[in-house]
DNA sequence: TTGCTCCTCACGTCACGTGAGGTGGC
DNA sequence: TTGCTCCTCACGTCACGTGAGGTGGC
């Protein structure tokens, strides 16, 4: 039971995730992180492994998603429930019924995330597919032009 | 030579694109939209399909690659570029040399778009398959659930 | 003439960046 | 004690949203 990884501080969990400690007082403030717990208001805060992840999360999702930070806030909130029904699933006296209606849930939130995963890289792979045609067409006159100057010169 | 479709106004183009004249002012002011021309300062800015086309094209590049809106001028300038140049090559009395230079941009622009897209596209794919996953995790779940049910009431 | 859309300020908002001035732990 | 990072305002910035008050074309 040792304690000894309580000791990150801001900006070495700013650091570990690529970002600044503004943007993750800032998304405390919002809700999309918990406050660092036990501070004496006005206090450090400190973090554990587990912020580390959360933030690099938070941060993913909302490059890859493109949602503003109220909308991931929603998104993300169903993800901690999932936590909870977790602990709660783990204990086997939940109703069956209860059960089912949190797995559907879960579900849910899972099928709208990958509906947006889903569209967004169809978007990309339809410009991928015009920039290379392009970049095809650049390489193909470029070779055209090297073999007429090597035949203007032989 | 009909000039019949040089009848766009602000509101209409906006629509065509999904955004809001606000948004075609802004673009315009930061010069990512040309200014619409012959325009007595004051007066209705008029414009044609070829400019819903090009901000159609700016924001599918923005909300795609992820990039700022000064980045975004700057690769667009290139494409201007190209354009400009497609132009010049159409003659046949450019040096081969100067040819040569002006394909090899535009051969750097277009790399360093797809790269772009292809890191996003990793991502993204990786993302997908996470989140798949997790899914396939819960249905089992769910249909393990369903099969007790079952089993328990026959 | 009546609506509608357009125009230009200009202030508001979201997601932070960036000091200003001060306190706290190795 | 000296640095370093931390703290809380609070104003700045980017990419627009949203009226305020007024002018222009079917």
């Amino acid at each position: 039971m040792t304690t000894l990884e309580q000791s990150l501080r801001i900006g070495d969990v700013a650091r570990l995730a690529g970002t600044t400690p503004r943007t993750i007082r800032y998304y405390e403030e919002l809700g999309l992180l918990p406050q660092a717990p036990g501070r004496p208001s006005g206090g450090h805060r400190l973090y554990t492994q587990a912020e580390v992840d959360r933030l690099r999360e938070v941060m993913r999702l909302k490059e890859l998603l493109g949602v503003s930070l109220q909308e991931l806030k929603e998104l993300l909130a169903a993800e901690e429930a999932r936590a909870a029904v977790r602990a709660e699933l783990r204990r086997d006296d939940v109703e069956p019924e209860r059960r089912r209606e949190l797995l559907n849930q879960a579900l849910g939130h899972l099928d709208r995330q990958v509906e947006l995963v889903e569209r967004r890289a169809r978007d990309l792979a339809k410009l991928h597919e015009e920039l290379s045609a392009t970049r095809r067409r650049v390489r193909r006159k470029l070779g055209a032009l090297d073999a007429h100057t090597r035949g203007a010169r032989s």
